[in-house]
DNA sequence: AAAGATAGTTAGCTATAGCTAAGAAAGGGG
DNA sequence: CCCCTTTCTTAGCTATAGCTAACTATCTTT
Protein backbone atom coordinates (compact mmCIF):
# COMPACT_ATOMS: atom_id res chain seq x y z
CA UNK A 1 0.00 0.00 0.00
CA UNK A 2 1.37 3.39 -0.68
CA UNK A 3 1.78 5.47 1.48
CA UNK A 4 -0.68 9.08 2.26
CA UNK A 5 2.59 11.08 0.58
CA UNK A 6 2.86 8.31 -2.63
CA UNK A 7 -1.05 8.63 -2.74
CA UNK A 8 -0.81 12.52 -3.66
CA UNK A 9 2.09 12.15 -6.09
CA UNK A 10 0.21 9.44 -7.88
CA UNK A 11 -2.91 11.90 -7.83
CA UNK A 12 -0.94 14.75 -9.43
CA UNK A 13 0.60 12.90 -11.74
CA UNK A 14 -2.44 11.43 -13.11
CA UNK A 15 -3.64 14.76 -13.07
CA UNK A 16 -1.50 16.21 -14.69
CA UNK A 17 -1.51 14.04 -17.89
CA UNK A 18 -5.57 13.90 -17.71
CA UNK A 19 -4.89 18.02 -17.94
CA UNK A 20 -1.64 18.26 -20.23
CA UNK A 21 -0.63 14.96 -22.15
CA UNK A 22 2.18 14.69 -19.77
CA UNK A 23 3.75 15.17 -16.39
CA UNK A 24 7.05 17.15 -15.99
CA UNK A 25 8.92 16.95 -12.47
CA UNK A 26 8.85 20.88 -12.08
CA UNK A 27 4.96 20.87 -12.48
CA UNK A 28 4.75 18.25 -10.03
CA UNK A 29 6.71 19.84 -7.80
CA UNK A 30 4.56 23.19 -7.97
CA UNK A 31 1.71 21.69 -7.71
CA UNK A 32 2.55 19.93 -4.56
CA UNK A 33 5.18 22.45 -3.14
CA UNK A 34 8.01 20.46 -2.57
CA UNK A 35 11.39 20.71 -4.82
CA UNK A 36 11.97 18.94 -7.59
CA UNK A 37 14.51 17.32 -6.05
CA UNK A 38 12.03 15.39 -3.70
CA UNK A 39 9.87 14.58 -6.69
CA UNK A 40 12.99 12.87 -8.59
CA UNK A 41 13.28 10.91 -5.01
CA UNK A 42 9.85 10.28 -5.23
CA UNK A 43 9.09 8.88 -8.51
CA UNK A 44 12.05 6.39 -7.79
CA UNK A 45 10.44 5.05 -5.09
CA UNK A 46 6.60 4.21 -6.96
CA UNK A 47 8.64 2.95 -9.88
CA UNK A 48 10.70 0.52 -7.83
CA UNK A 49 7.21 -0.14 -6.59
CA UNK A 50 5.66 -0.36 -10.40
CA UNK A 51 3.07 2.32 -9.72
CA UNK A 52 4.95 4.91 -12.08
CA UNK A 53 7.26 3.96 -15.50
CA UNK A 54 10.21 6.27 -14.61
CA UNK A 55 12.73 7.04 -17.26
CA UNK A 56 15.32 8.96 -15.84
CA UNK A 57 15.54 13.14 -18.07
CA UNK A 58 12.62 11.12 -20.11
CA UNK A 59 8.68 10.31 -19.04
CA UNK A 60 6.69 9.70 -16.78
CA UNK A 61 3.56 7.63 -17.61
CA UNK A 62 1.68 5.39 -14.73
CA UNK A 63 1.18 1.65 -14.48
CA UNK A 64 -2.08 0.38 -15.07
CA UNK A 65 -2.17 -0.36 -11.30
CA UNK A 66 -0.66 3.17 -10.56
CA UNK A 67 -3.19 4.17 -12.46
CA UNK A 68 -6.09 2.34 -10.29
CA UNK A 69 -4.84 3.95 -7.27
CA UNK A 70 -4.41 7.54 -8.35
CA UNK A 71 -8.51 6.99 -9.90
CA UNK A 72 -9.61 5.93 -6.30
CA UNK A 73 -7.66 8.45 -4.82
CA UNK A 74 -8.76 11.27 -6.85
CA UNK A 75 -12.56 9.87 -6.26
CA UNK A 76 -11.92 10.22 -2.83
CA UNK A 77 -10.68 13.19 -2.79
CA UNK A 78 -13.77 14.53 -4.81
CA UNK A 79 -15.99 13.01 -2.68
CA UNK A 80 -14.93 14.85 0.52
CA UNK A 81 -14.88 17.98 -1.10
CA UNK A 82 -18.39 17.79 -2.57
CA UNK A 83 -19.23 17.00 1.21
CA UNK A 84 -17.67 19.91 2.42
CA UNK A 85 -19.20 22.09 0.05
CA UNK A 86 -22.61 21.02 0.19
CA UNK A 87 -22.45 21.86 4.09
CA UNK A 88 -21.46 24.87 3.27
CA UNK A 89 -17.75 24.76 4.25
CA UNK A 90 -15.46 27.38 2.47
CA UNK A 91 -13.35 26.76 -0.28
CA UNK A 92 -9.85 27.57 1.11
CA UNK A 93 -10.54 24.89 4.72
CA UNK A 94 -12.40 22.90 1.73
CA UNK A 95 -8.94 22.22 0.10
CA UNK A 96 -6.49 22.57 3.11
CA UNK A 97 -9.13 19.89 5.07
CA UNK A 98 -9.58 17.25 2.48
CA UNK A 99 -5.93 17.04 1.88
CA UNK A 100 -5.29 16.16 5.21
CA UNK A 101 -7.81 13.30 5.94
CA UNK A 102 -8.46 12.15 2.10
CA UNK A 103 -6.03 9.08 3.02
CA UNK A 104 -7.63 7.89 6.08
CA UNK A 105 -10.99 7.58 5.51
CA UNK A 106 -12.52 3.91 5.20
CA UNK A 107 -14.64 2.56 1.84
CA UNK A 108 -17.35 2.11 4.20
CA UNK A 109 -16.92 5.43 6.06
CA UNK A 110 -17.21 7.17 2.37
CA UNK A 111 -19.97 5.18 1.54
CA UNK A 112 -21.42 6.91 4.26
CA UNK A 113 -20.42 10.50 3.39
CA UNK A 114 -21.35 9.99 -0.15
CA UNK A 115 -25.01 8.54 0.77
CA UNK A 116 -24.95 11.60 2.82
CA UNK A 117 -23.98 13.88 -0.16
CA UNK A 118 -26.47 12.50 -2.16
CA UNK A 119 -29.21 12.41 0.41
CA UNK A 120 -28.54 16.25 0.74
CA UNK A 121 -28.67 16.92 -2.89
CA UNK A 122 -32.31 15.04 -3.32
CA UNK A 123 -33.88 16.07 -0.20
CA UNK A 124 -33.60 20.12 -0.81
CA UNK A 125 -36.14 20.13 1.93
CA UNK A 126 -33.23 18.32 4.35
CA UNK A 127 -30.80 20.76 3.15
CA UNK A 128 -32.62 24.20 3.58
CA UNK A 129 -33.56 22.99 7.03
CA UNK A 130 -29.69 22.36 7.79
CA UNK A 131 -28.95 25.05 6.62
CA UNK A 132 -31.17 27.13 8.48
CA UNK A 133 -30.34 24.84 11.86
CA UNK A 134 -26.51 26.08 11.20
CA UNK A 135 -27.64 29.48 10.57
CA UNK A 136 -29.47 29.90 14.32
CA UNK A 137 -26.68 28.03 16.01
CA UNK A 138 -23.87 30.43 14.22
CA UNK A 139 -23.93 32.83 16.72
CA UNK A 140 -24.30 30.52 19.77
CA UNK A 141 -21.01 28.23 18.45
CA UNK A 142 -18.85 31.43 17.76
CA UNK A 143 -18.89 32.78 21.60
CA UNK A 144 -18.44 29.32 22.78
CA UNK A 145 -14.57 28.54 23.08
CA UNK A 146 -13.31 24.76 22.01
CA UNK A 147 -16.97 23.41 21.13
CA UNK B 1 2.16 23.39 17.56
CA UNK B 2 1.90 19.76 18.43
CA UNK B 3 1.96 16.95 15.13
CA UNK B 4 -0.77 14.70 14.90
CA UNK B 5 1.42 12.10 17.09
CA UNK B 6 2.27 14.40 19.90
CA UNK B 7 -1.21 14.95 20.13
CA UNK B 8 -1.95 11.33 20.52
CA UNK B 9 0.06 10.91 23.41
CA UNK B 10 -0.91 14.00 24.93
CA UNK B 11 -4.82 13.00 24.70
CA UNK B 12 -4.02 9.28 26.07
CA UNK B 13 -2.34 11.01 29.39
CA UNK B 14 -4.93 13.01 29.92
CA UNK B 15 -7.17 10.19 29.46
CA UNK B 16 -5.03 7.80 31.82
CA UNK B 17 -4.67 10.71 34.58
CA UNK B 18 -8.25 10.94 34.51
CA UNK B 19 -8.98 7.25 34.81
CA UNK B 20 -6.31 5.97 36.94
CA UNK B 21 -5.12 8.98 38.47
CA UNK B 22 -1.90 8.63 36.93
CA UNK B 23 -0.35 7.91 33.69
CA UNK B 24 2.44 5.17 33.36
CA UNK B 25 4.62 5.37 30.99
CA UNK B 26 4.05 1.06 30.21
CA UNK B 27 0.17 2.27 29.67
CA UNK B 28 0.67 5.01 27.40
CA UNK B 29 2.59 2.71 25.53
CA UNK B 30 0.44 -0.63 25.30
CA UNK B 31 -2.70 2.14 24.68
CA UNK B 32 -0.49 3.53 21.67
CA UNK B 33 -0.03 0.38 20.60
CA UNK B 34 4.16 1.29 20.39
CA UNK B 35 7.16 0.75 22.24
CA UNK B 36 7.84 1.98 25.85
CA UNK B 37 11.13 3.26 24.87
CA UNK B 38 9.31 5.39 22.17
CA UNK B 39 7.35 6.56 25.27
CA UNK B 40 10.13 7.94 26.79
CA UNK B 41 11.05 9.18 24.02
CA UNK B 42 8.52 11.43 23.10
CA UNK B 43 7.86 12.67 26.98
CA UNK B 44 10.95 14.13 26.66
CA UNK B 45 10.13 15.76 23.49
CA UNK B 46 6.90 17.18 25.26
CA UNK B 47 8.79 17.90 28.42
CA UNK B 48 11.08 20.44 26.13
CA UNK B 49 7.79 21.87 24.65
CA UNK B 50 6.47 22.10 28.30
CA UNK B 51 3.60 20.55 27.34
CA UNK B 52 4.42 17.56 29.94
CA UNK B 53 5.87 18.29 33.21
CA UNK B 54 8.19 14.62 33.06
CA UNK B 55 10.63 13.45 35.81
CA UNK B 56 12.29 10.33 34.68
CA UNK B 57 11.27 7.22 36.33
CA UNK B 58 9.02 9.65 38.53
CA UNK B 59 5.83 11.40 37.60
CA UNK B 60 3.85 12.76 34.03
CA UNK B 61 1.75 15.69 34.26
CA UNK B 62 0.32 17.77 31.97
CA UNK B 63 1.15 21.63 32.19
CA UNK B 64 -2.06 23.43 32.14
CA UNK B 65 -1.16 23.76 28.06
CA UNK B 66 -0.64 20.30 27.35
CA UNK B 67 -3.95 19.70 29.50
CA UNK B 68 -5.90 22.59 26.86
CA UNK B 69 -4.55 20.61 23.65
CA UNK B 70 -5.15 17.30 25.41
CA UNK B 71 -8.61 18.12 26.40
CA UNK B 72 -9.33 19.95 22.49
CA UNK B 73 -8.06 16.88 20.92
CA UNK B 74 -10.37 14.91 22.82
CA UNK B 75 -13.48 17.25 21.82
CA UNK B 76 -12.35 16.89 18.00
CA UNK B 77 -12.03 12.69 18.88
CA UNK B 78 -15.29 12.89 20.16
CA UNK B 79 -17.68 14.70 17.74
CA UNK B 80 -16.09 12.71 15.06
CA UNK B 81 -17.41 9.61 16.26
CA UNK B 82 -20.89 11.70 17.39
CA UNK B 83 -20.92 12.66 13.86
CA UNK B 84 -20.14 8.44 11.87
CA UNK B 85 -21.95 6.81 14.76
CA UNK B 86 -25.15 9.20 13.74
CA UNK B 87 -24.52 8.52 10.22
CA UNK B 88 -24.16 4.50 10.83
CA UNK B 89 -20.76 3.83 10.56
CA UNK B 90 -20.08 0.80 12.34
CA UNK B 91 -17.80 1.08 15.41
CA UNK B 92 -14.82 -0.70 14.53
CA UNK B 93 -14.37 1.65 11.58
CA UNK B 94 -15.36 4.69 13.51
CA UNK B 95 -12.46 4.19 15.59
CA UNK B 96 -9.76 3.34 12.69
CA UNK B 97 -11.52 6.35 10.75
CA UNK B 98 -11.34 8.89 13.73
CA UNK B 99 -8.09 8.25 14.57
CA UNK B 100 -6.60 8.46 10.86
CA UNK B 101 -8.56 11.95 10.55
CA UNK B 102 -8.92 13.92 14.11
CA UNK B 103 -5.60 15.28 13.84
CA UNK B 104 -6.23 17.41 9.94
CA UNK B 105 -9.62 18.60 10.36
CA UNK B 106 -10.14 22.93 10.84
CA UNK B 107 -12.41 24.43 13.48
CA UNK B 108 -14.56 25.58 11.05
CA UNK B 109 -15.08 22.21 9.35
CA UNK B 110 -15.75 20.64 12.53
CA UNK B 111 -17.98 23.50 13.74
CA UNK B 112 -20.22 22.34 10.74
CA UNK B 113 -19.88 18.94 11.33
CA UNK B 114 -20.97 19.25 15.20
CA UNK B 115 -23.85 21.46 13.25
CA UNK B 116 -25.02 18.48 11.36
CA UNK B 117 -24.74 15.96 14.81
CA UNK B 118 -27.13 18.16 16.63
CA UNK B 119 -29.53 18.94 13.64
CA UNK B 120 -29.80 14.95 13.04
CA UNK B 121 -30.43 14.72 16.48
CA UNK B 122 -33.01 17.49 16.69
CA UNK B 123 -34.60 16.56 13.59
CA UNK B 124 -35.23 12.90 13.99
CA UNK B 125 -37.46 13.07 10.44
CA UNK B 126 -34.31 14.23 8.45
CA UNK B 127 -31.99 11.34 10.26
CA UNK B 128 -35.09 8.74 9.29
CA UNK B 129 -35.10 9.87 5.64
CA UNK B 130 -31.40 9.98 5.13
CA UNK B 131 -31.03 6.19 7.09
CA UNK B 132 -34.21 5.33 4.32
CA UNK B 133 -32.00 7.19 1.47
CA UNK B 134 -29.15 4.91 2.51
CA UNK B 135 -30.88 1.59 2.96
CA UNK B 136 -32.47 1.81 -0.42
CA UNK B 137 -28.70 3.16 -2.03
CA UNK B 138 -27.11 0.12 -0.61
CA UNK B 139 -27.11 -2.58 -2.86
CA UNK B 140 -26.35 -0.17 -6.08
CA UNK B 141 -23.80 0.94 -3.61
CA UNK B 142 -22.20 -2.59 -2.73
CA UNK B 143 -22.37 -3.09 -6.75
CA UNK B 144 -20.56 -0.45 -8.01
CA UNK B 145 -16.67 -0.62 -8.10
CA UNK B 146 -15.17 2.30 -6.49
CA UNK B 147 -17.82 5.07 -6.37
C1' DA C 1 18.28 -6.21 53.12
C1' DA C 2 19.24 -8.86 49.04
C1' DA C 3 17.46 -10.90 44.85
C1' DG C 4 14.45 -11.15 41.22
C1' DA C 5 10.82 -9.09 38.60
C1' DT C 6 8.85 -5.13 36.52
C1' DA C 7 9.23 -0.64 34.68
C1' DG C 8 11.72 2.92 32.54
C1' DT C 9 15.70 4.74 29.98
C1' DT C 10 19.44 5.13 26.67
C1' DA C 11 21.95 4.24 22.53
C1' DG C 12 21.89 3.31 18.13
C1' DC C 13 19.44 1.71 14.24
C1' DT C 14 15.46 2.04 10.51
C1' DA C 15 12.26 4.40 7.08
C1' DT C 16 9.77 8.37 5.33
C1' DA C 17 9.98 12.62 3.33
C1' DG C 18 11.43 16.84 3.15
C1' DC C 19 15.50 20.29 2.13
C1' DT C 20 19.96 22.64 -0.20
C1' DA C 21 23.82 22.68 -3.14
C1' DA C 22 26.17 21.02 -6.93
C1' DG C 23 26.31 19.17 -11.22
C1' DA C 24 24.41 16.69 -15.53
C1' DA C 25 21.12 16.41 -19.42
C1' DA C 26 18.04 18.53 -22.73
C1' DG C 27 16.40 22.07 -25.52
C1' DG C 28 16.36 26.72 -27.91
C1' DG C 29 18.62 30.94 -29.94
C1' DG C 30 22.09 32.91 -32.16
C1' DC D 1 26.80 23.66 -33.68
C1' DC D 2 27.82 25.66 -29.48
C1' DC D 3 26.32 28.18 -25.54
C1' DC D 4 22.96 29.35 -22.13
C1' DT D 5 18.92 28.48 -19.74
C1' DT D 6 15.83 25.41 -17.92
C1' DT D 7 14.96 21.07 -16.13
C1' DC D 8 16.31 17.13 -13.77
C1' DT D 9 19.24 14.28 -10.83
C1' DT D 10 22.44 13.13 -7.18
C1' DA D 11 24.58 13.49 -2.76
C1' DG D 12 24.23 14.48 1.63
C1' DC D 13 21.82 16.71 5.29
C1' DT D 14 17.49 17.41 8.59
C1' DA D 15 13.49 16.01 11.53
C1' DT D 16 9.89 12.78 12.99
C1' DA D 17 8.85 8.66 14.93
C1' DG D 18 9.17 4.20 15.17
C1' DC D 19 12.11 -0.16 16.56
C1' DT D 20 15.54 -3.55 19.36
C1' DA D 21 18.96 -4.48 22.69
C1' DA D 22 21.23 -3.34 26.65
C1' DC D 23 21.20 -1.15 30.79
C1' DT D 24 19.34 1.21 35.15
C1' DA D 25 15.98 2.21 38.59
C1' DT D 26 12.22 0.90 41.38
C1' DC D 27 9.29 -2.27 43.60
C1' DT D 28 8.13 -6.71 45.65
C1' DT D 29 8.93 -10.71 47.91
C1' DT D 30 11.14 -13.47 50.89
Amino acid sequence: MPTPSAEDYLERIYELIQQKGYARVIDIASSLKVQSSSVTKMLQKLDNESLVKYEKYRGITLTPHGEAIAQSVKNRHHKLEELLKILGVDEVTIQKDVEGIEHHLSPSTLACLRDLVSFLQEDPHALRAFKEHRRTHQQAAENTADN
